[in-house]
RNA sequence: GGCGCUAUCGUCUAGCCUGGUCUAGGACAUCAGCUUCUCAAGCUGGGUACACCGGUUCAAAUCCGGUUAGCGCUACCA
């Protein structure tokens, strides 16, 4: 039976990297029917935070990777004492007592060829001379990194590490350990690092980190899951768009790539208005209410949930993130709009008071309003006038809407229906 | 410094294992054009890459060696 691991350490936010890993290790284990235990690695009791923790598992189940089991190593330390013992009492591991007194165990390292097979990578070498000692368990009488670990992914049966790329040189130290201790070595795969635009490490500087800072701005998370997937793996065939369930029956860790790959908010952003285009509009809306309220757009327990459907549908293929939607559609929610001044100067600067009356004439005298009705009414009055279409239709839909950009014009104008757009297109009608 | 990993368009990649079909394919981005209404989408087309040097071979992006560059690790952090 597989069983791999996902170790984050809640002293920070689940990052886009630790996303990435936790992407893979679920993603194999899914493709092999194995299982996906989560550890949290809260050795440090400094730097863990309870609120890291909770956005840590927060993220993990935004983005889908459900965990078969879960650990935490802060209640496990009498484990790992237990075994450094044991290594003292064979001889392999020593005691230092530190000036205050206080004893750590430290791993006394011999000298030997370390050799890796990497599922990605293929054979690493390593000479031990290269190593130090290790410290086992640390004067405070927790255990450290490389030791909390070995112990923990053999006590869990863990058959493939699959981690980053920056844990290769942590390898050999760890193989060390699980020999000297008798446990059975496991496979590793070392997954090429993601780069931030700069070189170097992702970071604040070059963009948002943290998985939730995506959520934040409106990305939908199978949009995020996929450009991960993008990131050092590819599907075959020129595929791009591929969901998760299918990366599951092709997906396979030899074809991981081994080289670091950028970060690419553009491309993220074409990913997600592909995912966008076809989000099924409930769920949308259901995103998008929240944000609504928050905007004092609509009231929480009252509002039309059909109509808001209706909108998401009319705007989503256009939308980069759902954030977009609050500020592109606002104008179906508000009662007073406010027209942006370059967009008024630009195609309400004269007097179109004759054409704008003609055309709510028109309108009002459709037996059925609809979007086909509409534009039908509307044809005609620019041919009556004998104009071009769009000379009238960017003026409507500014005096409409407020903005130059939006939605097809004769659906704006059905979705705002008779009352709301008679009365925007009058204010721009002088009276006689 | 030591050790290790990596090296195809600006970016993500296909191809590399099993040399010839690669004058290197796709996607994002970019530029130009089309699209009875903007924006988005879509469509058409353009430019842009095998890091460098040497070797093996009839033939190398593909195999080998070196150089260079980037990155990682080098903690009683994880």
């Amino acid at each position: 039976m597989v069983r791999v691991r996902f170790a984050p350490s809640p002293t920070g936010y689940l990052h886009i990297g630790g996303g990435r890993t936790a992407l893979f290790n679920w993603l194999f284990a899914r493709s092999q029917n194995g299982q996906f235990v989560l550890r949290i690695e809260d050795t440090d009791q400094e730097r863990s935070k309870p609120e890291f923790l909770d956005e840590i598992l927060f993220s993990l189940k935004w983005l889908g990777f459900n965990w078969d089991e879960v650990y935490y190593q802060s209640q496990r330390f009498p484990i790992y004492r237990e075994h450094a013992e044991r290594l003292l009492k064979e001889g392999k591991a020593y005691i230092e007592k530190s000036p205050s007194g206080k004893e750590a165990i430290i791993y006394k390292v011999t000298p030997q060829k370390i050799t890796m097979q990497d599922l990605i990578r293929g054979r690493i070498e390593f000479d031990a001379k290269d190593i130090k000692d290790q410290v086992l368990i640390k004067s405070d009488g927790t255990p450290t990194y490389n030791f909390a670990c070995v112990v923990d992914d053999a006590g869990m049966n863990i058959t493939h590490v699959i981690r980053g790329d920056d844990h290769i040189s942590n390898t050999p130290k760890q193989i060390l350990i699980y020999e000297a201790l008798g446990f059975k070595v496991p496979d590793f795969a070392h997954l090429p690092l993601i780069m931030g635009a700069e070189g170097g490490r992702l970071s604040k500087r070059t963009g948002a980190t943290a998985i939730s800072d995506y959520r934040k701005m409106g990305y939908l998370p199978e949009a995020l899951v996929n450009y991960l997937l993008l990131l050092s793996w590819a599907p075959g065939g020129d595929r791009e768009l591929i969901g998760i369930n299918e990366a599951i029956k092709l997906f396979d860790i030899k074809n991981v790539n081994k080289t670091a790959a950028t970060f690419n908010l553009k491309k993220l952003q074409w990913v997600n208005n592909q995912y966008l285009k076809n989000a099924d509009p409930e769920k949308l809306a259901d995103e998008v209410i929240p944000m609504l309220v928050e905007k004092n757009l609509i009231e929480i327990d009252n509002f039309d949930r059909n109509y808001l459907v209706s909108l998401v549908k009319l705007f989503r293929e256009r939308l980069t993130t759902v954030n977009d939607f609050p500020d592109w559609a606002d104008f179906f929610f508000l009662k007073e709009i406010q027209v942006d001044p370059v967009a008024r100067d630009k195609h309400l600067a004269q007097d179109l008071s004759k054409e704008f009356s003609l055309f709510i004439k028109r309108r009002d005298a459709l037996e059925k309003f609809e979007i086909a009705e509409i534009e039908c009414a509307f044809r005609e009055v620019v041919k009556e006038l004998g104009v071009e279409a769009k000379v009238l239709i960017h003026p409507i839909r500014v005096a409409l809407t407020g903005k130059t950009i939006g939605p097809g014009l004769f659906e704006v104008i059905y979705y705002l229906g008779k009352e709301r757009t008679k009365e925007r297109l009058g204010r721009f009608i002088k009276k006689e």
